[in-house]
DNA sequence: GCTATTTGACCAGC
DNA sequence: GCTGGTCAAATAGC
């Protein structure tokens, strides 16, 4: 069996199966030593979405070269059901930056990345659906023109285990069933183009959440994912858990 | 008593 | 000086 995969999805797939190389030597490394059950099963189910994601990448590059000797697509598995990710305001190609890295500074003088979603309430809950993270409310604070608050949130590990994310939550002006949600990222731990291999976090989900940031901003050829890819590097999305995100922003660098 | 949340104050960037 | 992000003391819930 063979067949052809343009540049730019050989280098995604060849991208992701380094991940998965390292993913695997971590959980090696953890099976041999005392070892978190929930780690250990956060490390394969990343695993495992970055293999269907490799399947993905290399399905649709051979589709797209099918009149140039593509052989695998009438084989290969679906990619992952990203479906339900329709288009939201905030992609609708103005000039919001939903992924970005920082250039106006507050504060903090590291790199910082971002990635905002739009997510929806869970059963007309105060706020959006449990993204399956650990989080620690240390702010709210008004802003202006906004009709609602903005919430601050820091990673609950920050302290145990120098983990610096933090995210925002924000009620939507338009539509209260709606959340605003940005979640940062910073590069304390080498992430400004130096991977995602110095993680102390371990919160295995919040963990991939920000390294995939920071391998998405150093993939070869990010400039070709579509807002799916994005996603699912971001959040191996599942709306049975995360209640909904009703909008995926378009990749911006 | 411990942990999480609230909220006013403080600080830095613009 | 204004605004947004963070800090930290006070408070609430378990």
């Amino acid at each position: 069996m063979e067949g052809v995969v343009d540049g730019s999805g050989a280098q995604l797939v060849v991208a992701e199966l380094v991940r998965v190389q390292g993913l695997l030597r971590q959980l090696e490394a953890h099976l041999s030593a005392p070892c978190s059950v929930e780690l250990c099963r956060g490390l394969a189910a990343q695993i495992v979405a970055l293999t269907d994601r490799s399947i993905g990448i290399a399905t649709r590059s051979f589709s797209s070269a099918s009149g140039g000797g593509a052989h695998f697509a009438d084989t290969a598995p679906p990619m992952p059901a990203l479906t339900s990710c329709t288009p939201s305001p905030l992609s609708d190609g103005s000039d919001h930056q939903p992924f970005r890295t920082t250039n106006a500074k507050k504060r903090k003088t590291t790199a910082r990345w971002t990635s905002q979603v739009r997510v929806s309430a869970a059963g007309g809950a105060e706020g959006p659906a449990d993204d399956g993270h650990s989080w620690r409310k240390y702010g709210q604070k008004d802003i202006l023109g906004a009709k609602h608050p903005r919430g601050y949130y820091r990673c609950t590990h920050r302290n145990t285990q120098g983990c610096t994310a933090t995210k925002q939550v924000q009620r939507t002006d338009d539509d209260a069933s709606l959340f605003d949600v940005v979640y940062v990222a910073s590069d304390s731990y080498g992430l400004g183009g130096a991977g995602y291999g110095d993680w102390r976090c371990c919160d295995g989900d919040l963990q991939e959440v920000v390294s995939a940031l920071a391998t998405v901003t150093s993939a070869p050829d990010h400039a070709a994912m579509d807002a799916a890819d994005f996603m699912s590097y971001c959040f191996d999305f599942d709306p049975a858990v995360y209640g909904g995100i009703v909008g995926t922003p378009s990749f911006f660098l």
